[in-house]
DNA sequence: GCCGTTTTCGGCCCGACTGTTTTCAGTCG
């Protein structure tokens, strides 16, 4: 796929412009274009092919005649005229927060600014407060973005920032425990990363919230605090923005605050079109204010139902909205059951009556224990023999709990032959088999995976990309094939709802479940406290737009069991 | 550069905060 080449040429493109001055509309325009290739779920060689590209708004003449000089030549000749224009270190600068092209650009011409470094030169020898429009403060400003820019440029995880969202919001309830506190923004979108932390209270008392925010213990910096918002960086290095709105304004600052742009830009065509108004404040008729108070009744003023906001990411949601077809999202309540967690058998920290006792305390009916098989020598895999004492523990256990059933299970290796890390005599005593690639990542992962999709012992392929977020890309397999495969066989792919993993994600979900895949949503606990993090796993889901029935634990024990025999004899009897 | 249920030209989402000004530009979300 070409699309997160192209996505960044167009990105960089507009910095470019900017940086040159040039009308903001057309700056807009490649920001715009940027943002949907990166959104596409489709391969733009794909869309190329079958001459759609100009179908997609936003997508005029010039930017469909750039991806065609793309996809062609493997150049855009603009962007190599751009590029000659300005230094790269340059463009680097824009990211510096604080820092914006008027100001990059008066540095470079007069102060000779090129990079980082010179940068930190001339805040140093107290050049750039000499410049006109710039002074003390706003220096000091820049040189605490340019220090963070260099410690941190990357985005949070969901799984770090939602808990510490949650920790700001409980200590702004213990002082104003009667105003409403929620968490906007994209946390509240459970996109898989965050930039920042935004909360938004409704409370009359403006100056006594903001105050009281920019006081909390883990508040390190103060960046800005004026009447109705206030922005500060927390012990973590995280930036928060909190918003004070009125009451009868909560809703339509709700709205505007849980994003995302995409979705809020459309929003405003819309109100536009029926000569409405829209902003943090309220939907307007001229000066009247007409709605604001719930999320609802904005949606409503422009003739839509209220979308959840995972799926605000002008994917097409709005237009399901109007037409009435949203999607009956997943909830974790729908949940029964996770089949995919590890014991002390491998390594996992609990015991399976731990790991039991604990799912059910968390509603669930079941619990498939699947260890690690034993060429995962590294997680002290289990061998035949200890997984047949592993059976017997589980099938005692079962005897003494009442109303919840613990499946034998396992996480089998799949080998780098494509083979399985234990015979199908053993795989077929079991009640859950869950098959992943732990090694040899560049080995042929797609063929292996396929391997495994036609076991029929096999109900679930485990975080099938092997992506870390943050940290490691996934293996290059090609998901088309896996889930067309996957959908013949009616073998289950997983959701891994850990907040490292997330894998599928939100867009591959998506796929696969068009493609008539089933998913299975499971969080992989090596401990009883990574149980809970299956409210990951429903966030990315629902950005999926998948319903219950798109998955696999919200189906009975009973269901689950029945399905692989079935499965099992459909394969045996080749019918 | 994109777009069109008044338009093929003339709009393009909208407001807060800061720091520098002395009424506003720059930046951000």
């Amino acid at each position: 796929m070409k699309n997160l080449e192209i996505s960044e040429i167009f990105s960089k493109m507009a910095d470019i412009l900017e940086l040159k001055d040039d009308n903001i509309f057309k700056i807009n325009a490649y920001r715009k274009a940027s943002r949907i290739l990166k959104d596409l779920q489709e391969d733009v060689q794909d869309l190329r092919k079958s001459n759609s590209l100009k179908e997609i708004p936003g997508f005029g003449k010039a930017i469909v005649g750039k991806i065609d000089e793309y996809l062609s030549s493997g150049k855009i000749i603009r962007y190599e005229e751009l590029k000659s224009e300005i230094s790269k270190g340059l463009i680097k600068l824009l990211k510096v927060n604080n820092l914006g092209p008027k100001t990059v650009v008066l540095a470079n011409k007069k102060l000779a600014v090129k990079n980082i470094n010179d940068l930190k030169r001339v805040i140093k020898d107290g050049s750039l407060a000499q410049l006109p429009g710039m002074g003390e403060k706003k220096v000091s400003n820049i040189k605490k973005s340019v220090e963070y820019f260099l410690k941190s440029q990357k985005r949070i995880t969901l799984g770090s920032a939602l808990p510490i969202a949650e920790e700001i919001v409980e200590q702004l309830k213990e002082k104003f425990s009667k105003e409403e506190i929620v968490i906007a923004g994209s946390i509240r979108r459970r996109k898989e990363t965050t930039g920042d932390i935004d909360i938004l209270i409704a409370s009359v008392h403006n100056k006594g919230v903001i105050d009281s925010f920019v006081k909390l213990p883990m508040v390190t910096d103060i960046i800005a605090q004026g009447e109705t918002k206030g922005s500060v960086r927390i012990n973590e290095g995280f930036q928060v923005d909190l918003r004070v709105v009125q009451p009868d304004s909560f809703g339509a600052a709700m709205q505007y605050f849980t994003g995302s742009k995409a979705h809020n830009i459309k929003l405003r065509g819309l109100a536009k079109k029926r000569s409405l108004k829209i902003n943090e404040y309220g939907v307007f008729k001229g000066e009247k204010k007409i709605c604001g108070t719930t999320e609802e009744e904005v949606y409503k003023s422009l003739g839509l139902n209220w979308i959840p906001p995972e799926m605000r990411e002008d994917r097409g949601e709005v237009e399901l909205s109007f037409e009435n077809k949203l999607p009956d999202l997943i909830e974790l309540k729908d949940i029964k059951g996770d089949l995919h967690v590890h014991s002390n058998y491998s390594d996992g920290h609990y015991s399976i009556k731990d790991m039991a006792e604990k799912a059910k305390e968390l509603g669930y009916e079941y619990l498939g224990i699947c260890d690690h098989s034993k060429a995962a020598y590294y997680a002290n895999g289990v061998n035949e023999e200890r997984l047949f004492d592993q059976m017997k523990e589980i099938d005692a256990l079962n005897e003494t709990i009442n109303g919840f059933q613990i499946l034998k299970g396992i996480e089998v290796d799949i080998l780098p032959d494509g083979s399985l890390d234990f015979s199908d005599d053993i795989l077929k005593q079991l009640d859950i088999v869950v098959a992943s690639i732990h090694s040899a990542f560049k080995q042929s992962p797609t063929d292996r995976i396929l391997k495994a999709i036609e076991n029929p012992y096999v109900d679930i392929i485990a975080h099938p990309t092997g992506r870390l977020i943050n940290i490691r890309e996934g293996y290059k397999i090609d998901l088309n094939q896996i889930f067309k495969k996957a959908a013949q066989t009616g073998t289950a792919i997983e959701l891994n709802s850990h907040p490292d993993r997330l894998d599928l994600s939100d867009f591959n979900a998506k796929k696969a479940a068009d493609m008539g895949v089933i998913i299975s949503i499971d969080t992989d606990s090596h401990m009883i406290e990574h149980l809970p993090n299956m409210k990951y796993g429903i966030g990315t889901a629902r950005r999926a737009w998948l319903s219950k029935d798109n998955v696999l634990n919200c189906l009975s024990y009973e269901k689950i069991l029945n399905r692989r025999n079935e499965r099992i004899r459909n394969e045996n009897c080749n019918c």
